[in-house]
DNA sequence: AAGCAAACCAACCGCCCTGAT
DNA sequence: AATCAGGGCGGTTGGTTTGCT
């Protein structure tokens, strides 16, 4: 059973868009927003696939977008974006007001890639090119791939990993050549009470804004993964952390420094 | 000036996720 | 629970531009 394609394939135009296309796609958004993508050819009067419009309005035509070269204060966000997200190229644009997903990704391909390798550093995994070819195991990166993950708690149960002196966090051990200015950190009172799990007090499960001290937070969900923690699902790991396995974190509200 | 290679980047493709039914 | 439509994403392609010989 075949998906039905977004559109007439025989009906419609590919290729470089025409500054006539643009206006019409510019003027109908205006009118009508975003939105419906795959009627809106028709509608704008486009002989152009729906998901065509969406790119060219997303990537093109968009009038908050920022044209024009990266400067290096982006270069530096954008290297150590991926080095957390890998190539979630949507979250790193998430976090640069003005920059698209394809064109960090397409900078990151032709500017970003050659200036790691320049530096001797393997761009897939940030570590040093001399390390890449020992290290190639799956904990060299951060990822929110699924077996990634598994790989990750097998490792790190608690998001931290254990050494002989102390327990530290688990993403800072696996990238240990880099500043990753980005990391958050759990109060310390969290690691004096509850070493075994760092994200959980008295037995009791935190969500970022509460381990952050932010006291009656609107967005707490402390019930809601107190839930999920008793019926066994309970797998706190730094990623969890950063609210992404919940999803009640917006990471693109996360704050650099 | 011509030919070639490398770099760049807009656009496409196919898959995945989510919400509605 | 199954199916479908719509939207979103990452990877890739291919046309254009730039730089070098």
């Amino acid at each position: 059973m075949g998906r039905s394609p977004c559109c007439e394939k025989a009906h419609t135009n590919k290729g470089a868009w025409t500054k006539e296309e643009d206006d019409r796609l510019i003027a109908y958004i205006r009118a009508h927003g975003e939105g419906c993508w795959r009627s809106l050819p028709k509608a704008a009067g486009l002989l152009r696939c729906g998901k065509s419009c969406r790119l060219r309005w997303i990537n093109y035509l968009r009038p908050d977008l920022k044209r024009g070269n990266f400067t290096e204060e982006e270069d530096e966000l954008i290297i150590k974006l991926h080095s957390l997200l890998g190539n979630k190229w949507s979250l790193i644009a998430g976090r640069l007001p003005g920059r698209t997903d394809n064109e960090i990704k397409n900078y990151w391909n032709t500017h970003i890639r050659r200036k790691l390798l320049n530096r001797g550093i393997d761009p897939a995994t940030h570590r040093p090119l001399s390390e890449a070819g020992v290290h190639q195991d799956v904990s060299s990166t951060i990822s929110f791939n699924g077996v990634k993950q598994e790989n990750d708690k097998m490792n790190s149960p608690n998001g931290f990993v254990e050494t002989d002196e102390k327990k530290i966090p688990a993403v800072e051990e696996r990238c240990p050549d880099l500043n990753l200015d980005l990391r958050i950190s759990p109060p310390p009172y969290h690691q004096t009470q509850q070493h075994a799990d760092p994200f959980k007090t008295g037995g009791k499960t935190l969500c970022l804004f509460c381990s952050l001290g932010v006291k009656n937070s609107k967005q707490c969900i402390c019930s809601i993964d107190t839930a999920a923690s008793s019926s066994g699902n309970n797998t706190n790991t730094a990623y969890d952390f950063l609210g992404l396995k919940t999803g009640f974190l917006d990471y693109r509200s996360l704050e650099m420094k």
